[in-house]
DNA sequence: CGCGATATCATACGCAGGTTTCGGTCTGGC
DNA sequence: GCCAGACCGAAACCTGCGTATGATATCGCG
């Protein structure tokens, strides 16, 4: 069910030596890679793997909470597909961990299947998570590879002004605005100014001192 | 501690009359409106309010399953926020709901304070929907304003094309792009491309016969 | 100290964008 | 049949954008 997947990495978290053995060992069998830790700081050392993962997480943890784990994970960005395990689960405590992100609640006991099924979502999730996060790092990268000026000017560009007006707001000439914009440009890799509104809006590069009525 | 809040109406599906009408009460005597309906189709046929609101369901209906009832709304465009209480409720049920969009899962027995303070955040989410949904339903209807023509032409200009290069792909001269263009300008209200360019991007405007490389 | 990066500005040229004015066709509704 | 509106186009004109060329100034690093 789960073997035609590419393989994927899914750490696991439980302070119970036996279960941890147990449940890595029918994910290896399942053709999984399985990083197992027996507390959250050990994972946290160990660091998220390079390929495609998931994490499965006992909410009981010996020092910490699991669901404070998850949210601590959250604030600190970082953004690994998360499933709960737990052995005594209640509403509530499925309320806030879907709350906070987790993809799925596994009350105990459960079957191989529906963990292997869950395992295999969260890892798809987490493929397509990194897609996107790759082309987001290389625009992340043009936009650091910008002077300040540059960016400046960028954030007056997307807002809709004209070099004119960006030139009067920075007291500059056109002229020089007209230059960095065109180093922006090449910098940036946009080959077109919907391109770049584009990718300021997703690098959420908004010059608020411009009044905007929309979005 | 939800009495300073505007007020906001609560529409309550369940089958049982006097649950019914406590939960009207115990709403009305902190400042809400209530709509009380004793199945899902009474409520679809007395439509949703036109005030910020919240769906306040049970899980167990006559008729239907207050999940698959959530499910139904979301799949009509009904976006309305739910908060589902239930009296034999358990985890999958939970993450099921969760996952289709509910703000909150109530078990009974709840405290009063539990479920005010679910419905006040509910109606503040509602609120907060609704304010973002006038502005694009001025957009919409900016854009439903144009002109076979004028949307074509917007869409190959929102994807970073040339008035040349429209017309070419148009089989037009560039002067009648042009033409179509500054109609399609003022017709959306952009006072720039960048403009034009975000409000695409949020009604979904996008040319699929070009490639584009981010995003 | 020189080098490179950054920043600034001027002149000039060519291309792109946008409007106005004028002209035309076609379709659908009153 | 007439009018409105969509659609198409040409000439003229103005503005905006982008680049090339050339020049100056500052700052930090090796």
């Amino acid at each position: 069910m789960s073997g035609e997947t590419p393989p994927g990495c899914v750490c696991v978290i439980d302070d119970d030596a036996e279960v941890l053995g147990s449940i890595g060992s029918l994910l290896r069998s399942n053709g999984f890679q399985a990083a197992l830790y027996d507390t959250p700081e050990a994972f946290l050392l160990a660091g998220v793997p390079q390929t495609a993962s998931c994490l499965l997480l006992d909410v009981r943890l010996r020092g910490e909470n699991g669901l404070d784990f998850q949210e601590r994970l959250a604030a600190r960005g970082i953004a690994i597909p998360v499933i709960l395990i737990t052995g005594h689960g209640d509403i509530p405590m499925t309320v806030r961990a879907m709350r906070a992100g987790a993809l799925d609640f596994l009350p105990k006991p459960f079957t191989e299947e529906q963990m292997l099924a869950a395992v295999a979502t969260a890892i798809g999730v987490d493929r397509q998570r990194r897609g996107e996060a790759a082309g987001h790092a290389h625009l992340r990268q043009c936009y650091e590879a910008l002077t300040p000026r540059e960016r400046e000017v960028m954030g007056l560009v997307v807002a809709g002004l004209m070099n004119k007006q960006i030139a009067a707001r920075m007291t500059l000439s056109e002229i020089t605005v007209k230059i960095h914009r065109g180093n922006m440009m090449r910098k940036m890799e946009a080959q077109s100014l919907a391109d770049l509104v584009r990718m300021a809006e997703f690098l959420g590069i908004r010059d608020d001192s411009i009044h905007r009525f929309n979005i």
